[in-house]
DNA sequence: CCATATAGACAACGTCGTTGTCCATCTTAA
DNA sequence: TTAAGATGGACAACGACGTTGTCTATATGG
């Protein structure tokens, strides 16, 4: 068995944020010196929730697990911004499909860059075998489909 | 080296707020059944905060990384749920030391009861020596003081 | 002794979430 | 075909929680 003694329940959780806000600090510092300083940190997972075929307001809602009225003010923000753009559906009126305009496509893709030299960089400091892993053991801990962030909701709450 | 793919980089951030998460929600679901129901999230964090010798307003303000009157608030919402209490230092007139009451210390002691319940959880499911790597592989890529959480700020944002 | 810094309270405001309501449109069943 | 319900979206009102600005009381230092 280990002869260290275990360190306190309490810093794993912390830790685990602490990399978090690290990994997304990092993102967003690079994400400004390329061309775009005013997104906010969870605008790059809208824009995943996005996808490339587009969404609408109640679609989005639902997979960020808040409310219609919240994602449609969200996606004002964003085409504000112009990220995003309202098109209609010419099979439902009702829709008004939100797609990523050509510059949220190149936020998207240059978020999936950096994300992917920022693992680099920890392969590099851990090893690759190490970083494998810690994502396997967080697989284990936190099961299920990373995607559905109510964070808003959870963190601020109501 | 290692012969499967490796995964897209911004899996891993996905995977370390989602276990963070499922911390924070267990613990907090098992705090509501021990007493202790109308406690939000980040209320853990500003118990730590606070101390055995209690703080003040600016202090804590400084501590949480937010502005000295959002600590106030923070703090009347806490007192109002009876888990804080406002005294004088006969130090000093101006400062009104912020303690917690034994409500707050059994809330903070159960917290750290149930986390280190967690982590045995945790232990149990990957096997000791996995979760002290994983553990140590965040303390190499997240290194600094865990406690410094201006996450209101930082995701909220102005 | 007076100028400056600090602690705390109060007010005004912005952001972002919520619920409630209303309307247009699609779908389903009589 | 038409009437009833379901769904997508917009508008308004509200609440939680952060911010900055200002004001007073108290310490502190030249």
């Amino acid at each position: 068995m280990s002869s260290e003694p275990a360190p306190p329940g309490f810093e794993l959780p912390l830790r685990l944020l602490l990399a978090f806000r690290t990994i997304i600090d990092e993102l967003h510092e690079r994400l400004a010196r390329e061309g775009h300083p005013d997104l906010r940190p969870m605008h790059g997972f809208v824009f995943q929730a996005i996808g490339p075929h587009g969404t609408t307001a109640v679609e989005l809602g639902r997979r960020l697990g808040v409310s219609k009225q919240a994602a449609g003010k969200t996606i004002d923000g964003l085409e504000q911004l112009g990220y995003v753009e309202r098109g209609t559906d010419p099979a439902d009126a009702r829709r008004k499909v939100v797609r990523l305009t050509a510059r949220g496509v190149d936020c998207l893709a240059r978020s999936a860059r950096i994300f992917d030299e920022l693992r680099t960089q920890w392969s590099a400091t851990l090893g690759e075998d190490h970083l494998r892993q810690l994502e396997t053991g967080l697989r284990l801990l936190a099961p299920g489909d990373p995607f559905r962030l109510d964070t808003p909701r959870w963190f601020g709450g109501p």
